[in-house]
DNA sequence: TTTAAATTTCAGAAAAGACAGAAATAACCG
DNA sequence: CGGTTATTTCTGTCTTTTCTGAAATTTAAA
């Protein structure tokens, strides 16, 4: 496929961002080049346009996938793969921010409950240390039980809160 | 300083976590071993214990304070530093998120911008991409708006808010 | 100043991660 | 079944990041 200068300077821009998103340069590259194509792509096409190896795609697609962002279509007559990103913004942000969760808060929300369990029977370590952790468990429960409320709100809903800004807090005066 | 088992499983746990939080394992760890340690400490006693070089805890200390997460006291009658970590979890949540605005958010949307400006005199990317790039714009700015304004709010307003969950929902209909 | 403590900078070692290319596997067709 | 094409897995190389230890710099007291 070929790119325009303006979709070549997104793609670039996708992969230079990649490290502070926390995924590799391919993977925010394919992400970028299927967010823009008009139509789905093939892996060998992907590895064609940006110049990397076949393997390197393959792999960064299934990384793609289990974030949810790209899927896999077919054609009539056409064993390949084809593969095509979420196209609704709301949508991406809402599996970035679903995958984010499942990796970087769920892990230690966990540690966090067994840590405040096993601080019962803990004699050594000092209160304040404990109650530090027992916040913070809370705090983090509370944040987590909330974001999966606010997930399972109609968009159209959520979208008329977000737009209101400010004037939510009317509500709680 | 002495670790009991549950600090020591803490800190290793945050350690765990650097990568996917997208710091490098020093950081996390300096950063939960001042966020539990009951009173400030040099950086000598951070390196002792968590057995790290003394340059690295150096270095790592400038990034949390670049987070602003951690800051420096002194003690009357030493001239050594000595580190906090912030220790209300709420105010780290936010310090933890303007940082990854401002990171991750932030080029994106200038790089957006000026892709959608050069796209008005860009007759070779198809309508198509270029409105794709408009939308997303769009929605960024959108979102970038609504934090700013959230994050404005007072703490108080925004837990109430927060308490309410699904029922926030009722203002709209 | 001089001296000594505390901290930072820097260059290279070590570890982790990303990637290419080859080999293996799977899917399909005649 | 072969033969062919698409895809994935594997292995080693290369790149980047992280970390260390030594040297340099800063800071403050004597």
């Amino acid at each position: 496929m070929k790119l325009t200068p303006t979709m070549h300077r997104c793609v670039l821009h996708w992969g230079e961002m990649a490290g502070r998103w926390g995924v590799s340069r391919s993977v925010a590259q394919i992400h970028a080049l299927l967010f823009l194509a008009p139509a789905p792509l093939t892996a060998d096409e992907i590895a064609e346009t940006l110049n990397v190896a076949r393997s390197n795609v393959s792999v960064s697609l299934k990384e793609l996938q289990a974030w949810d962002l790209v899927s896999v279509t077919h054609q009539l007559g056409d064993r390949r793969d084809y593969f095509q990103a979420r196209k609704d913004i709301w949508e991406v942000l809402t599996m970035i921010m679903d995958g984010r969760k499942k990796r970087e808060i769920d892990p230690t929300l966990q540690m966090l409950r067994e840590c405040n369990a096993d601080a019962k029977k803990d004699h050594e370590t000092p209160e304040q240390v404990k109650e530090r952790i027992a916040v913070m468990l809370e705090f983090l429960e509370e944040l987590a039980g909330w974001y999966d409320q606010i997930r399972a709100m109609p968009r159209p809903t959520l979208l008329k809160l977000m737009r209101m800004g400010t004037k939510v807090a009317k509500i709680v005066t």
